[in-house]
DNA sequence: CGTTTCCTTGGACAATTGTCAAAATTAATT
DNA sequence: AATTAATTTTGACAATTGTCCAAGGAAACG
């Protein structure tokens, strides 16, 4: 009788528990739908111009509606940079792992920068005004050093297997190439977003160049 | 007699230039000085958290000089970007000028940098914060571009002056080592205001091990 | 079906913002 | 010394901001 009030019991709190999980994931996906909208936002004006109304007005939601979901401003900014980085820290997976050859990787590589630098520009310019928040706001830097890290990896990700298609082996550490990378890509994403025609072939030159000599 | 008067005229001109150049000076040196009061505060907050009131308020200045001296708050931002060029872009150029071997070179210009990262931390971080504003803001633009360029010419004669005390010539472009090097520095000065005390040591021994290799 | 919980709306609120202008003060000129 | 010009102060202004809340509606549940 006991053990059947017990088993009654937790059979009730696992049904109770997996109601919990299915509310906090319909939670979490409003949140995220959330965070989808404020992005597109927050990538056309950038952090220091986007105001929460703002980019209510921009959106098929309510001001309420981000009160609701999001503690406060920082708490939102904080859930769309956490998503930003799921979808484009395995941007270029893909290239690395079906391509057969040094020359093929390097192409796919440089190709895909390319498409980057072209159609999303607007989300990395957001990305490095954020990087850039984080030099000032706490709440942002354990979140984008977290980025940046899974950005350096997934750049060494790319270097070592071109290496390794060459029976190679890099020549700086990962930190150190996701430094050149990531300085590059910024310089050539501003002068793309100055009108510069260059910026994009120029990238990828300096590409086709760097990478053969470092791995 | 005519002649006489037209003397006369292009001296009273003359006066009135000179009054009126001395005028402008006055007027710049003022703007200078609100313009170096005003980065104090954009150092400790950054652009986003920056009102004008609030330079004001943090300066010995009433917030009405502000606009008296500046068209906008835009035309104020500008003032202090430009001015901070002139203090940033000569930075290590004693070094350079001064080291009469490699390895003296190697030691001046990574401690400089070290001194760097401790020290200017905040205006360094402002620094990244307003270019990052410059990938929205067109009037940002150009001067944070002409600044880009100067800091590259500044380390290219760092490294130059490195190659040829060693009878070398570097293996990369300026625009790929300020592009390195620029990343370094952003990433460490990261590590350094999220309080890692391994963050100057390890950019000083990545800096001691890399340039070496390149130039 | 009724009730309770969850979600959304839209407005109210105080605080802050950039901008401007009319006085007050100071410096320059005659 | 008197007048003119330049500089500074101070307060007002409308607009915008983040935050909060009360009311209504939708959905889940017994």
């Amino acid at each position: 009788m006991a053990t059947g009030m017990v088993r009654q019991m937790s059979a009730k709190q696992r049904v109770a528990d997996v109601v919990e999980a299915l509310r906090e994931e319909k939670f979490n996906a409003r949140r995220i739908e959330l965070a989808e909208a404020a992005l597109a936002t927050l990538g056309e004006l950038g952090y220091a111009r986007t105001s929460l109304r703002e980019i209510a007005q921009k959106s098929e939601f309510t001001h309420g509606v981000f009160h609701y979901y999001f503690a406060d401003k920082l708490d939102l900014i904080c859930c769309c940079v956490r998503h930003y980085k799921a979808k484009c820290v395995t941007r270029y997976d893909d290239v690395s792992a079906t391509a057969r050859s040094r020359d093929e990787l390097l192409e796919g590589f440089s190709a895909k920068l390319a498409e980057t630098l072209r159609d999303d520009a607007s989300m990395h310019r957001l990305w490095y005004d954020l990087r850039s928040q984080a030099l000032f706001e706490d709440a942002f830097r354990g979140d984008v050093l977290e980025i940046d890290q899974s950005l350096e990896n997934m750049v060494w990700r790319i270097a070592s297997r071109y290496a390794e298609l060459g029976g190679k082996t890099p020549v700086v550490s990962p930190g150190v190439l996701y430094a050149l990378f990531d300085g590059l890509f910024q310089r050539y994403l501003l002068k793309h977003l100055a009108d510069d025609p260059r910026a994009i072939p120029d990238l990828v030159a300096e590409v086709r160049r760097l990478l053969p000599s470092i791995c």
